[in-house]
Order: structure tokens, then sequence, then C-alpha cells
DNA sequence: ATATACAGTGTAAATATTACACTAAGTAAT
DNA sequence: ATTACTTAGTGTAATATTTACACTGTATAT
């Protein structure tokens, strides 16, 4: 039954959009191509699937690579199939997109063969890109900017202890724009998520503000409800 | 440059979830299957995306080899990748979901090929189906109960013309809960998307309701609002 | 005439959202 | 020590939204 069909040969990718928050700012890991096609062009990280991985694996497999992670979820948020999107032959795309911790201990950036170099580029300032890689990224952004409303991914962002300010800021930036402080606080400590360390932000020249934690055992509370900003 | 990858060879495949809201149930358009694998099992009408259509083109085929219908709105929602999804081999498959008007001119069912018969099916009632088209069923019905809370897809299950009880009971139908009918009538007006037609339900045996009709032209104002219920 | 079945309607209480500006605390420079 | 600077941290009142709740009206069928 199994030589029915033509042998596996992969006609599917993986791109990934990888977010992480660095210096007020939101940003995606590029690579810069090493091989035909798009040779030197900038293009979101990817690679075949092969044949004895599943679409998950792929994805986690294609992110350890470029940065040596593990354990970071990975969201799949849409497949792309336009007839002409890949020069060499049809081939669909499935997209992934991972929320990084940059600050604190950075995230390395071992490149594999396939690319000249990987760096992070704040999502404002993106070059041309490769292959329909734009639409992939734009397409990422508007997911993300949905899912953050109702869902608590934005702390996947910050370092595992962060303050209030440095929350907001994530929140302002995805969302494009100004929150109000006492609001944004008000609401955020109603969830119940977030742990007071009762510890201070080290190293700044000015009041030192106060740290917390996202607390994964009332994240069950939060799932489902309607957040929004 | 063409010849570094190989020929298409049809390892990616469309299953569509055809949503129809009759006789006051959420139901599914199942087929019975014809061919091997699965041979008179159900499953999801799907099929292999051919080497010259998108994935939405395909998508739409699809759609319209089953039913005659052309023009209807497909959401593409997830793909399955699993390594032993598919007994014959590595297939992919992106999942699509419609919402079909079933009252009023009912849906055809022409066949295809591959399928004996095809019947809707109340979600509460399914049979075991074939491949991992449960798990797919499962999530493209979490999706609309998601979707439906945000955008005004009820509508399209409904016929052009429809009273606030019909439209309630798709919403109760989806979301799986009662809702208070002062209420629901209340905010659903105040979105302005329906027009009141002065135009009163027939062949009824009681007080008959008030029909309405989906504006639109108003549909702007609402997209992008937030709509809970 | 009467029974039946659904249509259609309003209000008050509780909750959530918004708009808005000053004081407190730590650091750095003199 | 004083001062200037920078960000932290805090409350209230007005408005809007959501919820809970039950009866009357009207067309049909007998």
């Amino acid at each position: 039954m199994k030589e029915l069909l033509p042998h596996f040969n992969s006609t599917f990718s993986i791109d990934c959009i990888l977010f992480g928050f660095d210096e007020g700012e939101l940003k995606i890991l590029l690579i810069e191509r090493n091989e035909e096609p798009f040779k030197d062009w900038w293009a979101l990280p990817g690679n075949l699937v092969s044949e004895n991985e599943s679409l998950d694996q792929s994805a986690s497999r294609i992110l350890h690579e470029l940065t040596g992670l593990d354990n970071v979820y990975m969201e799949q948020f849409y497949t792309f199939g336009d007839v002409g999107r890949h020069p060499q032959g049809r081939i669909i795309s499935v997209a992934y997109y991972a929320m990084l911790r940059l600050g604190g201990d950075r995230v390395l950036k071992p490149v594999s063969s396939y690319a000249k170099q990987a760096y992070w580029i704040n999502v404002n300032e993106l070059p041309k890109l490769a292959f329909d890689h734009q639409k992939i990224f734009d397409q990422g952004l508007e997911k993300i900017k949905r899912r953050i409303k109702h869902q608590p991914i934005a702390f996947e962002l910050l370092p595992e202890k962060f303050t209030l300010t440095q929350l907001q800021n994530v929140y302002e930036v995805i969302l494009g724009k100004k929150l109000d402080k006492r609001n944004f606080r008000k609401k955020m400590l109603s969830f119940n998520v977030l742990k007071d360390l009762n510890e201070k932000q080290k190293g700044v020249s000015f009041r030192a503000a106060t740290l917390y934690r996202f607390d994964k055992r009332k994240y069950g509370k939060l799932f489902g409800k309607e957040i929004s900003f």
C-alpha cells in the first residue's frame, strides 16, 4: 500500500519568526542566506522538513540549530502555499513563531551552514526579504498582536524577573500604542499571575522598581479569561 | 535551477470542515470513503493539492466538487503533519473550514468518485473518523468557538433572512451554552449590523418573528471590535 | 373562546473601563 | 548636604458595559 504514493521528497518547509524584546524594541531574528536561491538575501530562518519528524519537531530542530535553545514554546500560525512562492518548485511552508527571552542571559546565535550570519533586527526596520517572507512576517505580527490581548505571552519576551514598566513596554511595542500606566498596573495585577519578588531592580541610575515573576501556578485562572488592552 | 528539487508529487492535501446549521443543530459534512486507505470509513472531505493551484484554490475546488458551491469563504486554520498520520506515506494536510447556508435553498451534495455518499451529521453524534480527522475536527470546532465571539461568522450559517431567535440558536449551539434572550438581542442590535426587513416569518404555527438580514455595509464597523457572548 | 407557543420588551445592580496628575524614592553631580 | 534629575508608585470619579431577571403581546390551532 505504501508504494501507491511517491517516495517522500521534501516538498514542504518550516519558516520561523523568532520574536525578541531588546532595548525597548521588538526584534526578530533574520539570517543572511548563503545558498541559492536568494543567496545573500535576508530571510526568516527556515528549512525543509525531514521525513521522520513532525512539523512541530521540525520547528524545534530549526530553532535549536539556530539558537541552541530547547524547550521554547513555538506555535504554528499559518501555512503558505501559493504556486510561485518558491523558485525551485512547489514548496509549501508551515510558519511558526516563538517568543524568546533576550534580556539577561542573551540568546546565542550559532549559525547553520545555509546562513552567513544571523541578526536581531527591529521589526520596524526590516530589509527586503527573500521568498514570500515579508508576507509571512506580516501575518505573524498580526497574530501576536491579537494573541497578546488574550493570552499572557508577553512574559515570554522578558527575563524571568521583570518590572511592571518593562512589561508595559512589551505591550506597547507590540500593540503599537501607549497605555496608561495606572490602568495597566491595575489590570495586570488584577489577573493575579504576577508574583511580587520583594526585590528591586539593580544597576539603574534612578529609583529601582520592584521585580515580579510570572506565576505559572496561577496561569490556569487567566487562561480562557478575556484580557484586553 | 528548477531541477535541484525533485518533481512535484502531491505530498500535501487539503481537508475541509463544512459547518452547517439545520433543525437547530450544528452539523458537518462527512463522506463515506470509497477508496483505500480507510475504504468505507467516514472522513472529512479532502483531496490532494494539484501542482498548479494554491492552497486556497485547492480548498475552493474541493468544496465545489462536493457541494457545487462557489464563492464560499473558507478559512485555513491549521496544518497537520505528524509522521504517521497517513498510512501511505508522508502527507501533511492543510485544514480549512467553511460555514454554509443550509436553510432555505438547501446545499446540494454531488458526490465525487472517491466517496460513496456524503451526509450532514450532528457534531455531537460523529462516527469514528478516518486518519487524524477527529483531531482536525476538534481543533476546527475550537477555532470557530473562539472566532464566533469576535467576528460575525454566525450569519453565514443562516438563510439570508433570519430571526433573532434563530441567530441566538446558532450562538448557543456553537458555544454550547444558553444565552439570555434580552441581553442577546440588546447586544446584537447594538452592533448595528442587522437590517430589520419589516417582514415576518412565514409558515409557523405561532406568532411570527421579525426577519433580519446581515448588513454587509455596516460590517466594517464591527470588524476589529470585540464581541463577546 | 380558549389554549398554546413563541415574540418582544426594560430596569436596576454590579462590574469594568477610562481619564487624569501628583508625591516618593533613589542616583548623580556639585 | 543640597540640588537636579529620573523613574516608581499610587486613587478616584465618571462613564460604559454586563448581568440578572419575568411578564405582556400576538398569531395560530382547536
